[in-house]
DNA sequence: ATGAAAGCGCTAACAT
DNA sequence: ATGTTAGCGCTTTCAT
């Protein structure tokens, strides 16, 4: 059997109230009772259990994760971070990939809630306002990552997607590339990074045309497979602004591929500045993203509502950076 | 408040007997009260807490993943095939990164222990069996992924290493390599494809020389710093094995660098086959893991030894794979 | 300073 | 077919 803290208790002399007091550290206690105690628990290798006393009101130390793809570098980069500071402040992570499907989205934020997670980090696209709102009314801390909605009324934090978008292109433009088309993903930071976009080429008084806006989910499959269509229906762009670093690399492999070359006859941009973009040939041109900076605050702000209980209701905004590298 | 079991039998005008056994679909029930109970769950939208469930004896539903860096893309790769699995089997995951060091793994898996996980995959190397021991006699499942451990007596999930090793280098061999220097990661694995290398040098009838082998923890910049510090001294190989992605990334980013040409002037071989190995340039030739297969299979292993409460002692070998692209 | 006891939300005998 | 009740391992209030 498991040791418990009757266990302890038995073997220490004490009451298990005596042995609960030394576990969280509180009321009053005599040195040496303590001593005994904390002997005893070491003797007998126990550890207390936090299903236990999370039902009786205590927190489970366990924060939800939601985010479209683990195994895209971005998030996995994204959830290193999450984890390590999670874990300064004591606290474990699940980590659930939706793949942008509303139903593994309900699911699992139903399945984590059954599992009393503390709190939830979304980066995943929201696609079911309706049950965020209903954890939201139930006063489970909610954070946002990677995106930001007003209506929701809970804190974001994320990048600045219309700067993103607008330097992006802004820096295609100055380039003196006229034709300049975006690959943008399905997700809502998409939708900013599009206006950025259109407002940069209106800025240069390029006239955005009607087809040169296209939508995906962001993985490299897409970005090969619309890059490769274009190429081989002779609709080869100057430039390319693609929403992430994985469509980036799709874009990359199919040019390649079709012999167009990165950057003398195509020039692209990239999103998220993965470890993908240092390590393709040509490096890849990107706005990056302070995944650092980011991971940290996320964590730091559904700590303070769930230690606090306090609702914060920041939208922190990080701006995102050009990094020039050899694919303009 | 939240809303219990005790709500929903009110409501419901039944006990909470009644209730539990219809959230657990046992016991006999008239297909109207099952109903009328079904209903006001619904209607009050509530959630069984699985501390509670689990609290007596149930599970928890939880897997712990041990990995050294989910930002490395073999895990994140990995631990999307294991969630995927894991889900599909009822079960989350909490990931921890240990980065190889004893003191987070022993953190780790005693913060893991305390929240009542099902099992344990344990896909960082293996710096403490006494801890893992502990959790063994206490009969905890436990399954090791990418490592095998005779001794410990628990099942494992991995690619043969000294094969992967072997046809590396044999590779490298016959194609008329006689330099072919190692670089080799403190994990066990390497230990056994440095068995293998040396091996196929011998097969060959290459003279292993005694500074070939280098070790290191597996992320790029100390694949990159060596090679740096090889290109620099010059001390430059024919041929390096590098034993992760990783490494290579960095071997190709200091030739690069130092105007040293792969494949011309230094052929490189890497392991894993994760994303990198197909959007670096030259593509990587490397040693391919079935990390699909594998991924399953561990939970597989896991969910048997948990459901069925018995313990497999199957050790697992998975054939590693050549995969032939542009670095030699 | 320490202990007794109630209760957290649920399961599983055992009754009815 | 349904209900009563005793735990599960812990925290916390209230006595002592």
């Amino acid at each position: 059997m498991k040791t418990t803290i009757y266990d302890v208790a038995n073997k220490a002399g004490v009451s298990i109230a005596t042995v609960s007091k030394v576990i969280n550290n509180n009321g009053k206690l005599r040195q040496s009772t303590r001593e005994k105690v904390l002997e005893t628990m070491e003797a007998l290798n126990y550890m207390p259990s936090m299903m236990a006393s999370a039902l009786t009101g205590k927190k489970t130390e366990i924060l939800g994760l939601l985010v479209p793809d683990i195994s895209n570098p971005f998030f996995s980069e994204m959830a290193r971070i999450i984890e390590d500071r999670a874990n300064d402040l004591g606290m474990s992570l699940i980590i659930c990939s939706t793949d942008d499907s509303v139903e593994k989205e309900q699911k699992y934020l139903e399945l984590l809630r059954r599992k009393q997670v503390d709190g939830f980090i979304i980066a995943s696209p929201l696609r079911t306002k309706e049950s965020l709102k209903f954890l939201h009314e139930e006063k489970i801390p909610i954070v946002l990552l990677t995106q930001d909605d007003p209506e929701l009324g809970c804190p974001s934090v994320s990048v600045d997607d219309f700067k993103g978008g607008y330097e992006a292109t802004s820096f295609l433009a100055s380039k003196g590339f006229k034709d300049i088309v975006i690959f943008a993903e399905h997700a809502h930071s998409s939708k900013m990074r599009i206006v950025g976009y259109k407002e940069a080429l209106e800025t240069h008084g390029i006239e955005a045309s009607k087809t040169s806006i296209y939508r995906m989910t962001g993985i490299i499959e897409n970005g090969y497979e619309l890059m490769k269509q274009l190429i081989e229906s002779n609709r080869i762009p100057e430039a390319v602004f693609a929403c992430n670093d994985l469509i980036s690399m799709g874009v990359i492999q199919a040019a390649r591929e079709k012999g167009v070359s990165i950057p003398d006859e195509l020039a692209l941009v990239g999103f998220d500045d993965t470890i993908l973009a240092k390590t393709t040939v040509p490096a890849l041109t990107t706005i990056a993203q302070p995944i650092q900076e980011m991971g940290k605050r996320v964590v730091d702000v559904i700590n303070e509502e769930i230690k606090e209980g306090i609702r914060i209701e920041e939208r922190i905004l990080y701006n995102p950076k050009l990094i020039i590298r050899d694919t303009v």
